[in-house]
DNA sequence: CGTTCGATATCGCCT
DNA sequence: AGGCGATGTCGAACG
């Protein structure tokens, strides 16, 4: 069960192929791990394994099974069988880097106790500078090694985006108000970057923040940086509306917005 | 090389049980795949696929060759070989479904034209409601099917968070300057909970607000909101000081920080 | 449930 | 390289 198997799809321009050992000993699967990352392949390894991080923060997790995805750019990923999120990882960028240590004592430098040092183990590093950081996963046994090389060219399409809402506005400025006239997108503020910035029927400078999903108190504050900023650097005794565009807002973000007198429109991404 | 292939680790409590299938027919595939998520196995795709969700916004993606991972808690993920994010998900809370369907042109009840519809194709969706989104994996070829069953009791140990921060001062609270003396975490106020109050040795309420690295306007804009809340809340004519603990700042950031009459000081969560 | 806020957030754009 | 803001953010704590 742990002789090697590689299997390329028989058609298409660009076939893919996958290589896969199970329950491989610990240095043929470093062979085939080492021989995967320098194929640049995606790699994944299913194994009883500890996990340390070291950088922004610190972070170790004891022994259990996992599964740990090494991307050609870099990228490092650490699943359990729960979360959408993985327990560790790291950013692309990395250099990732295997090794097989007869006494796994050695497989940190100044790591604490693992689950059983006294074994062999398999050890996985993924390291970056700035910032300066290093995840390694210490295997003492692997259940599955694969490696997949194959073709992917094409991008994601996505809608529903703040964009798609500054787009919405752009084409038809009165979902806004009556008389409103679009006159910059990020328009550059002391403060930041206004998404749209126009003036209103009396000719009164109105500010908009843009938010494609139900807001909270932040996006209020947000907007009223952008308003306070506009109006020094309009420096006259400037008038500057500010209008929050979203589907909705919280209860205290409306509070918010009355208390600092900001208005609010009710407008989705997309018109459905 | 499409013969099931089931193997269970030989030694500990809980053996690892892994199957795999390479190259499979989609048919024998969809029983691979149905029985892993029936056993609440992590179950991983790796093949050519098109990939479309909708719910909270909605996207679309061309075919190419991607790693699937479905979880036994609902959550899905779709991995290209690069970036660190999944190009498309679902979180936990979903239910798995494979079907083999003949004609790939009734993949999707409303989708637009896939890489070939003509051809059978293995469609896995994800659905889940509140909010109500469906991401659906569809393939026209699969290169590995893999059902990983393992153990993992152990939880992550993590620190240099904003927690550790917290300790830090309440501990030493001569960190944030002589003579504070913190008197509560998590006060509320009507802007929401204060990490750190207390008062110095004058006597008047300060606002600290925690931040485990450096710090942009919005944390400025942030300890603003409960300081004002504070304010309002002891409605006496409060003197209330805001202090805005983090190892640094950004220059805006700073120039909101007198510009709000609030003050900073710097202090890492960790001692190193 | 919704609200709020932290996160090793990640990611992309722009200076 | 750093600042800044969006994200289908995710996740947890709390009401």
């Amino acid at each position: 069960m742990t002789s090697p198997s590689s299997s390329s799809s028989s058609s298409g321009a660009t076939p893919a192929r996958v290589d896969t050992l199970e329950h491989p000993a610990l240095a043929d699967a470093r062979d085939a791990i080492a021989d995967g990352i320098d194929r640049e392949a995606l790699v994944t390894v299913f194994g009883r394994c500890t996990v340390d991080y070291d950088g922004r923060a610190s972070s170790h997790l004891e022994s259990g099974d996992r599964h740990v995805m090494l991307k050609p750019d870099g990228a490092s990923l650490v699943h359990t069988d729960e979360g959408q999120q993985p327990v560790n990882w790291q950013p692309p960028g990395c250099e990732h880097s295997v090794r097989y240590v007869e006494s796994g004592a050695e497989a940190g430098d100044d790591d604490g106790p693992t689950d059983d040092p006294s074994t062999p183990r398999l050890v996985l590093e993924s390291d970056r500078s700035t910032p300066d950081e290093r995840l390694r996963v210490s295997f003492s046994r692997i259940f599955q090694v694969s490696a997949f090389a194959g073709s992917d060219e094409t991008e994601l399409a996505l809608s529903g985006t703040e964009e798609d809402l500054r787009q919405r506005i752009l084409e038809e400025p009165s979902l806004l108000e009556s008389g409103f006239t679009p006159l910059a997108t990020e328009r550059s503020t002391p403060a930041g970057a206004v998404d749209v910035y126009g003036e209103d029927s009396a000719g009164r400078a109105v500010v908009v923040e843009l938010k494609r999903r139900r807001v909270g108190p932040d996006a209020v504050s947000q907007l009223r940086r952008y308003v306070d900023a506009l109006e020094r650097d309009l420096h006259a005794d400037a008038d500057v509306r500010g209008v929050l565009v979203a589907p909705s807002v919280t209860d205290r973000a409306d509070r918010l917005l009355v208390e600092h007198g900001l208005e609010f429109v009710s407008l989705e991404p997309t018109a459905d």
